[in-house]
DNA sequence: CTGTTAGCGCGTTCAT
DNA sequence: ATGAACGCGCTAACAG
């Protein structure tokens, strides 16, 4: 007696169901009916079981579940790192909802390479997830299919893909964000720059490129800034620019990228938004929080990741049972101080 | 053979070593040794075994690889939500090294309540995890030494405690904060405004005690501002009491928060720091981004997350191998322009 | 209602 | 150098 609760205290090893079973002197498959809600299980020895469960402190393990059902409880998460605010909004809202329905996350970053993307793939599928949901720019679809292989449910987040156990969301950025800037072109206006950041991903790229193509479309020309992520060296960047530069209209993936462009023009004696207009592409609660407020595009993060792990937990009790395969949602504009 | 090929496309279930081993026309075992790199396998067997591997795609279940070594190379982290910048720029760090080191992080988010804490833990547990890294102003040191009943080995941050197979990073942000703070009232002003903030965690909560604590052992008074956290809320309360108010020191826990006095402040004519002066906690970049720029205290958070991770890995490979089991890191100040 | 048994996929002695 | 057999902790039939 005096033995077994000091083994209690200093058990090396987990405490297992067999522990449990003994010690409540059942077999373990009762233990078993217990620890999961099985009917069929008389009140009496229930008690006993779970009196047995308290005293060892036991915890199922996830582990041997997971073999045993082959079902870890455990989903995957792709992305480019937390970095951004838009990001970790994001993150918040799948492992939020990944809780609510049993779920543990496992977070997979990703590097801007293809073999970084390999090896992370790899991770992925050893690790055993029950589905995963992913946010990556760099990954080519070849790539997520080939996930698919490997029968995982998947919910992919800013590719256009459909097909078995695989749903997607579609953020609607380049749309409008060119309408934007489309408009102010149209206004008889050739004096745009976008800040073109170097790794900054498929979505901005996309947007950088279909803004050439129109201003080519349409006799104009779109001036192309080139920086690395950084504040610092964009702000540092522009205040050299703007020594010889008085005016434009500029566009930056950021907010953050944005006051950059918006602190150096203030600062070398310009006005936004009578010289230089500032329009940001992704815009987070900064925008409004910098004066002057930034213009820019923004979309709620937490409820797209929310929704991503919904629909994947829909996938996962029942391949059928997603009705919408593809989720669509828009970015929103809001204009503000920095354009006129 | 055509069907051995078809059936790499439509297996239903994983592919596991037994399949590998049959096709490579040996037995498991010796599968199992190529996999893990043992000598005493002839180069040839060890040819034949890999092609078997790449063809059929097989990739090891990390489930029963933990199952039957008792490690599941998965390592928990427990924080209260990426929501803010600093948080996700440790989790940036903390994965980024784990990653290094070939683990899998575990994200298991906490509430602010005490009921959620114990659900999180007992999730923590059952999830098997090797060891965990754990920020949570919330939790109270009794509820991390019940996780250590458990014998995962854990680095704690922000709680100064020790003990086996436990390490531990304190933030110093109480004293450099408390500092400059003193300073101004000891230079005989009494005119302190804290922002208290619902639910901000521990660290805060110390912060500001100490400064009332201060205060009246110095005959002067901490004044105290109760809002919710957010910046919108913030700004108008502020708006507010600057009809009212039209000087003070103020004292807020992060920048976003600092800037909505800050904005408050100005756009109800005063003149900042001449006439109210500003003060974050807890900075981010946009310190130096906001105009003016706001002087607050930094920590490099990202390096807080690596130091965590590389503390577990060690207390993981032996615990006996990590020297310094407190690590301390202090935040810096960095006065800025809302301050004089 | 409860116990027995056979896997889940893999690592690891112990023989050979 | 390689294979057979057992165990990791648990679930799910199948008996009783």
């Amino acid at each position: 007696m005096i033995d077994s609760s000091k083994k209690q205290l200093n058990v090396k090893d987990r405490v297992t169901i067999y522990e449990v079973a003994k010690v409540a002197g059942v077999s373990l498959a009762t233990v078993s009916r217990v620890i999961n809600n099985h009917p069929n299980v008389t009140e009496k020895t229930k008690m006993a079981v779970k009196a047995a469960i308290a005293r060892l402190g036991y915890k199922p393990s996830a582990l041997a579940q997971g073999l045993a059902n082959s079902r870890s409880t455990n989903i995957g998460i792709m992305i480019p790192s937390t970095g951004y605010a838009y990001v970790s909004n994001m993150l918040d809202g799948m492992i939020d909802i990944a809780k609510i329905y049993g779920y543990v996350t496992s977070i997979f970053i990703t590097k801007r390479t293809k073999e970084d993307a390999a090896q992370v793939i790899e991770s992925l599928i050893k690790s055993h997830v029950d589905g995963a949901v992913i946010y990556d720019d760099e990954l080519g679809t070849d790539e997520i299919r080939s996930i698919q292989n490997y029968h995982i449910p998947l919910i992919v987040i800013g590719h256009d893909m459909s097909g078995d156990s695989l749903g997607s969301i579609i953020i609607e950025y380049k749309d409008p964000v060119m309408d934007v800037v489309k408009e102010h072109m149209l206004a008889g206006n050739d004096d745009v720059y976008v800040l073109d950041i170097v790794n900054e991903g498929k979505m901005v790229d996309d947007i950088r490129n279909g803004l050439s193509d129109f201003a080519e479309a349409n006799g104009k020309h779109i001036n192309l800034l080139r920086f690395n992520d950084s504040y610092g060296l964009v702000y540092a960047g522009m205040k050299e620019f703007f020594q010889t530069h008085r005016k434009g209209y500029f566009v930056a993936p950021r907010d953050s990228l944005a006051a950059a462009i918006v602190n150096a023009a203030i600062e070398s004696g310009l006005r936004v938004p009578e010289d230089v207009e500032v329009l940001a592409e992704i815009g987070s609660k900064y925008s409004y929080i910098i004066r002057p407020q930034i213009s820019s595009f923004s979309i709620d993060m937490f409820k797209v990741g929310s929704i991503a792990v919904r629909m994947l937990t829909k996938l996962l009790k029942d391949a059928s049972s997603l009705k919408e395969k593809t989720f669509r949602i828009r970015a929103k504009y809001n204009k503000r101080e920095t354009t006129r």
